[in-house]
Parts: C-alpha cells; sequence; structure tokens
DNA sequence: TCTACAAGTCAACAGCTGTTGATTTATTTC
DNA sequence: GAAATAAATCAACAGCTGTTGACTTGTAGA
C-alpha cells in the first residue's frame, strides 16, 4: 500500500485512487499558498505528476476540485470534539498556533484555504456556505446563548483576523522563541475571550 | 470642470486627467468587490468607458494600475489625524462600522481593497509593503508602548477579522436596525480594547 | 486656416486558461 | 494467451489574459 501514498513522484501506476489523493493533495498545498484564481490546474497536474486532462476528468474540473479540497476532510470540521463555549477560548487559541496533534494542524490549513480564496468569485460561493455550515453553525450550538448568533460572528471574525494576519499577509508573530509563540497563545486566548463575552 | 468627474459616460472628450481619473476610479470600485486576479482590465476598461490599451499606456500595465489605486490617497493613510492610544478603540470601531464622514468611509474601503487581493502572488507584495508602512507603523507609533508591535499586530488582527466577515465572507451582522448597527460597534470598540490591552 | 501634437482607437500579438475527444497503454478477466 | 476494460496520454480547442505598434482623430497654437 505504498503506492497510495501522496508522493508526486514515484512509481504510481495506474492507479486511480492513488492519483485522485496525489491530485487532491497537491491542490490542496497550492490553494494553501494562493489564491483560486492564481493557481493553475497545470500547476498542480505538475506537483502531482499527472496529465492535466485527469484533473477535470476526475474531479469534473476546477470548481468541483475545490470543492472536493473543502468536502475532504469536512467530517473534520474546524470543531469537532466535543467542547463547551468555557473551552473555547483556549481551544481556537491552540488551533491558531499550530500547536497540537497534526489532525488540529489540518483543520486550521482547510481555514486558511478557504480565507484565501474567499474573495474570487467562483469559489467564494463555495467557501461562504461551507463557513456557515461547518463553522459559524456549530460555533453558535456550542455558545448556546441568547447572542449565540452575534458571538459566533466575534469569534469568527477574530479567528479569521489572526489567520490572514498569519498567512496572508505574513506577519508571523509567531517565529521566534517557544517563550514569544506561548505568550501569543496566551494573547489570542484572551482576545477570543473578549470575543465571546464583550 | 463637470467633466473631469468620473462618470463613466457623458461626453468626457481628450481630457487625459479627467480619463485616468476615471479608470481609477472604476479599477478601485472593481478591486473592492473582486480579488486582483479575477478583475480583467476590460471589465475595467467598460466601466470607464475606454479602450483597454489606455489602461496599460497611462499606467504602465495592470500591476501599475493597482498601485496607484492604493496610492492615490495614500496622504490619507488609515489613520491620519492625531489619535491617542486612548482614541483607538472607539475610531476603529468607528471606522468598521462605515459611520462617519465620506473619508473615513474612504479610507476603510482601501483597507478591505488590499484585504481582497492579499492572496494574489503580485498583488500581495505590493500590499504587504503598505501595510507595513502605512498601517503597522504608524498604529505602532500610536501605541508607543514597549509591547507596541505586537499590540498593534493584535489590532490588524481584529481590524481584518471584521474587515474579512464582513466584506468578504458577506456575514454582515450590521444590516438590520440603527440600535442592532450600535450595539455592533459597540462590541467591536470592546475587542479593540481587549486586543490593546491584554 | 494650416500645422503639430497629444488623446484615443483599432487590430493583433503571444501566452495562458480550463476542457474535451480521440488515442494509446497497462491491467484484469475469461 | 486473447479480449475487455479501466487508466493515462496526447493534441487541440475556443476563450480569455495583458500588452504593444500602427493608425486615426480631435484640439490647441501659429
Amino acid at each position: 500500500m505504498s503506492r497510495t501514498t501522496t508522493a508526486p513522484l514515484g512509481a504510481r501506476k495506474r492507479d486511480a485512487i492513488a492519483t485522485r489523493a496525489a491530485i487532491l493533495s497537491a491542490a490542496r498545498q497550492r490553494f494553501l499558498r494562493e489564491s483560486y484564481d492564481s493557481v493553475g490546474l497545470r500547476d498542480i497536474a505538475g506537483d502531482a505528476g499527472v496529465d492535466v486532462a485527469l484533473i477535470s476528468r476526475y474531479f469534473g474540473g476546477k470548481e468541483g476540485l475545490f470543492r472536493d479540497v473543502l468536502l475532504r476532510d469536512k467530517d473534520e470540521g474546524l470543531l469537532r470534539q466535543p467542547l463547551t463555549a468555557a473551552d473555547l477560548p483556549a481551544y481556537l487559541a491552540q488551533l491558531v498556533v499550530e500547536d497540537g496533534d497534526e489532525n488540529r494542524q489540518h483543520r486550521m490549513e482547510m481555514f486558511i484555504v478557504m480565507l484565501r480564496s474567499a474573495s474570487s468569485p467562483k469559489a467564494g460561493e463555495i467557501i461562504r456556505d461551507l463557513v456557515h455550515l461547518d463553522v459559524l453553525g456549530p460555533l453558535a450550538e456550542i455558545i448556546g446563548d441568547e447572542h449565540a448568533e452575534l458571538r459566533a460572528n466575534m469569534l469568527l471574525a477574530v479567528l479569521m483576523g489572526i489567520g490572514v494576519l498569519r498567512s496572508i499577509m505574513k506577519i508571523d508573530a509567531l517565529d521566534g522563541s517557544p517563550h514569544q509563540r506561548a505568550e501569543c497563545e496566551y494573547r489570542f486566548r484572551c482576545l477570543f475571550e473578549a470575543a465571546l463575552t464583550c
């Protein structure tokens, strides 16, 4: 089964599932770093070591590919495990500083992908739907307040703000000593708490 | 001088300054609603009622146009009038709910333009430079703390977060009664205060 | 009025975009 | 081993992108 890995090279031959996975993986890496419109299918195909035509064939087109990248691990949305409103600030702060297991990092990555391409007309629709369903909804449910919806919005704003700051504007207050990283996580937690309680 | 307006139609004839202004205005409106990569020069030219060739001729190309859109009113950066650290939360909250004079709205619009296209490789560089120089710098100077830089980052994160929430994700917690609008402004102010003091 | 120059237009370019049909190649089934 | 089937490739497509050179037209100065 070593052939089913997502390695771009290597003798992967005529294994539809594996190539599909390779394309998906390459696409995720690209969409993580550039916007929907600026990523070309040929870039992705090149990374995956695959002919361009296969993408349109397997995913029905660029939009389909993008949708699949986002939906692939939808089962593990941004917030999966049982959480109480009190846990949220610490959880989100950890998520944001990418401290935690691989799964958690992966969740944040999906979030960044959404953030990056939200301005593209085609990708935007897909993303907005997903944000409502998969982020705002669960968030509001966890809060369960009378102002739950509004507070979910505030939390999301902070989450997106930090995400943009770090991943898109490349203003990384986090590279530095572990001490600095810990301090940032603390401040982020404070901010999330404020968003939740103000 | 009624010819120097930015109206797309109307008998604007052989007035280089006016057509330049019309192009700039049309570009700003487009970049306000779509990302750098998804806006075509022909769209802008069409809006401005002008031949496409003129854009490359007047602005040296798409990147030049984008840069000019951002630099045009650089003299009125996001923060212009004398402000103290104590004023910041209220000021930014007002900015964000677009409550205030035309100038202030205009400043927030420029900010949204930056936010929208930050993920595009070409536009991104331009934007990041400008954010450092025109937003983070002044912000840190106003704060003047020992942790000024870090706190400026936090403020910017909140500012961007709310901007993305409203203008890009189209989750507008603000359309509604003036009462609701006022409540949101209050909450935003709280959030900015938290970012500044935590 | 004629001339000179700037302003604007037109057509075409090379390069890239996503997508599709026909074709080849490897794998499995009988 | 031959036939059938799925996987991957190739070449080409129409449409769009930003940009450029040659051309026309309007306007101001002599």
